[in-house]
DNA sequence: GGTAACTGGGTTTTT
DNA sequence: CCCAGTTACC
């Protein structure tokens, strides 16, 4: 660790690559070393699976900096919150404390937006829209265009919101995304195609502004003549992480960045491209870089993670994944060879998983140093009944968000009521919740609130307009949110809004689900303000309801079941991927298009990645024919076609439980029980 | 005209 | 479990 900077390394931003043996450079193999020592011209690093990509990459941050480049000129792009966090950390410890620019494209994008209102024509400011605030607005607009009801049955809000993205993120046009991905709506084009234009006229009208809107603006900006050549030039270098999984927007916007290429780094692996469906092009943004003049190549491919007997099966699975020839070699030796275990049905296989996260826990192995990973959220479903009845602690990433269950929406529609009376969508949400008042009234309302000057000062009138069997609980919520808006701390505000919505989600849903909104609150209380919590919390959603918990205790240990979308950046030791069935991965909606199905195999490669120590597959030979069927109807299944002849022989297979097992699971759909309480009487 | 209560069918992946 | 569509009631 160095505390001054030795003079030798004292350089401008633009000064020549020179190796210093220095505190970034400790402990990485060449390769490593040449991608951080790279000098100014733009640099592609081509990096497989575990081959030290982050500390590639903090090793750069941190020299560029030892080199003395001015941190904020320095920005780092990721995909993920959590990683840009990571890594600016990581890199400023290596750098003596200072700490470049980054976090992901949108909260960037969120910054530039936010400094330029005027220019964007929101003068007043605006609020972000999250997927489910945008769907409302959505289906709200929807109800107002009649078309909830026609003969042939709307699209839904959601997947409206769905194709309207999908638009935007492709550059593709509605009747190319239509024919491609959603076939079933292309008789309602034309609707679509005037709905979506209204759509973004009356996000313009209230400053609303969604996801893709913040990276439309950023773009807008980095492409006006005058002022985008400013905000490019506020950055001497540009580093990409996970390019493979930018969309062509994002690519657009590093192009704007980093016009000439210079200062630009880009980090990633086109075997590891996931987000297809969001518009990701993984060879657009290597193209453009390897289109600037003197762009180099690194390729890493020494993997630091796993054992040879994992890396075997990843480098099989690999070779069909298209993209740059990257093959994986351990340095951590042999190891043992990955498990595949066939499992009479899926309720064995949950079985199985389980008894073997605990055998390994037994063993000494933390339960956090294990995951189950699967493709689709519930997936999960069988063994996190198991795991919930033999009393093993998991944490569930991916799938239902903290933030879209119903009554976190609730609270959350009542706090940005309280930040801005302005906001339509809230009005519609909260209104619907008291007893009396639906679709229509609720519409009604807020088309009045839209009118008001300040709906919220005025409550009396809105409860006036109300029927009359909704007004006294709707007086007391609006009269309690009126009363916190003269808070101006968050922790006060965000009381008093729970004391507003508390009632409400008692009579709607449970008591219990009001611990939840408790801790939403204490995680508000921490925040300077209520608004830019919620800006906050809108585009870096907690990834479970555990991430507002606060700091883990040192004690808890749970298990990790994720998604492979949510795994991807992530390790550890023993890795469990059950659902190894065809219709699961590769999961049966993607088995129609060519490119569906390449994208799940590279979704394959990532899971198979992500273990250091031990890998186990899991295939059930019968599954029932829908995975909530109430009856237990079972059909054979097939094994999943990525794991072919090549790919069983570098697995040791493992025939388990071939017969019907005995006992259902336990805890399970317990239909009989019986009473022997008057045997001890 | 509008709401609540009931019923039947369906569910990929996420910033 | 969540949504959409249907029906019965205000």
């Amino acid at each position: 660790m160095f505390v001054t900077q030795p003079a030798v390394c004292e350089r401008g931003p633009h000064s020549r690559e020179d190796d210093c043996p220095e505190a970034w450079a400790a402990g990485l193999n060449r390769a490593q070393q040449i991608a951080a020592a790279h000098g100014d011209q733009p640099l592609l690093v081509l990096a497989g699976a575990g081959t030290g990509k982050t500390r590639a990459l903090v090793s750069r941050l941190a020299c560029l900096l030892h080199r003395g480049a001015a941190p904020e000129r320095v920005l780092l792009l990721t995909f993920a919150r959590r990683a840009a966090d990571e890594m600016l950390l990581r890199a400023g410890d290596l750098a003596g404390g200072r700490r470049a620019v980054g976090g992901t494209f949108h909260s960037v994008a969120h910054r530039a937006v936010s400094t330029y209102t005027e220019v964007l024509g929101f003068p007043g400011g605006f609020s972000v829209l999250g997927p489910s605030e945008a769907s409302d607005l959505m289906e709200l607009m929807r109800a107002d265009y009649g078309l909830a009801g026609l003969s042939q049955r709307f699209p839904r809000a959601a997947t409206l919101v769905e194709i309207y993205s999908r638009c935007i993120n492709s550059g593709r046009l509605l009747s190319e995304v239509l024919e491609l991905s959603y076939p079933w709506c292309e008789r309602h084009r034309e609707n679509m195609a005037s709905l979506f234009s209204s759509f973004t006229a009356r996000k313009r009208e209230g400053a609303l502004v969604d996801f893709d809107d913040l990276l439309l603006y950023w773009r807008a900006l980095l492409s006006q003549e005058k002022l985008g050549p400013q905000l490019a030039e506020q950055f001497d270098y540009v580093l990409v992480d996970e390019y493979q999984d930018l969309n062509h927007l994002q690519v657009d916007i590093v192009r704007l960045l980093s016009p000439q290429g210079r200062g630009l780094t880009v980090v990633g692996d086109e075997a590891q491209a996931i987000y297809g469906f969001r518009g990701g092009g993984p060879a657009e943004l290597r193209q453009l870089v390897l289109g600037y003049q003197g762009a180099t190549v690194v390729r890493l491919e020494e993997n630091f993670r796993s054992y040879q007997g994992i890396l075997d099966v990843a480098n099989v699975v690999r070779s069909s994944c298209g993209g740059p020839g990257v093959t994986l070699r351990a340095v951590r030796g042999e190891g043992r060879k990955a498990k595949l275990v066939r499992c009479y049905d899926a309720t064995s296989e949950a079985r199985l998983v389980v008894d073997h996260v605990l055998r390994a826990h037994e063993d000494g192995a933390a339960l956090q140093d294990q995951a189950v990973l699967v493709r689709a959220a519930h997936h999960s479903d069988l063994t996190e009944i198991e795991l919930s009845a033999r009393g093993v602690p998991y944490r569930k990433y991916g799938g239902l968000k903290f933030l879209e269950v119903a009554h976190v929406k609730d609270f959350v529609a009542a706090a940005r009521l309280v930040d801005n009376p302005h906001d339509e969508i809230a009005w519609y949400r909260l209104l619907r919740l008291h007893e009396g008042v639906g679709a229509a009234t609720a519409r009604a309302l807020v088309q009045q609130c839209r009118a008001a000057v300040d709906a919220l000062a005025q409550w009396t009138e809105v409860v006036a307009a109300a029927p009359p069997r909704a007004r006294s609980t709707l007086s007391a919520t609006l009269h309690n949110l009126c009363r916190t808006r003269g808070e101006t701390e968050a922790a006060a505000r965000a009381v008093g809004v729970l004391e507003a919505v508390a009632p409400l989600v008692r009579s709607r849903y449970s008591e219990g689900r009001l611990a939840d909104l408790e801790r939403l609150v204490s995680a508000a209380s921490a925040a300077r303000d209520l608004s830019g919590w919620l800006a906050e919390i809108t585009i870096d959603p907690p990834q479970s309801a555990g991430d507002f918990a606060g700091p883990p205790h040192l004690d808890e240990d749970f298990l990790v079941v994720s998604t492979i979308h949510s795994a991807k950046g992530l390790e550890w030791a023993i890795v469990h991927v059950p659902h190894v069935v065809d219709g699961c991965i590769p999961i049966d909606m993607a088995l129609s298009t060519r490119e569906g199905l390449d994208e799940e195999r590279r979704l394959f490669y990532v899971a198979l990645t992500r273990a250091r120590d031990q890998l186990y597959l899991y295939s059930p030979l019968r599954m029932p024919y829908h995975p909530r069927a109430s009856d237990d109807r079972h059909g054979l299944v097939k094994l999943s076609r990525f794991v072919d002849d090549a790919l069983v022989a570098k697995l040791e297979v493992v025939e388990e439980a071939r017969a019907r097992p005995a006992f259902p699971l336990v805890g399970m759909d317990v239909r009989v029980s019986v009473d022997l309480s008057s045997l001890w009487a």
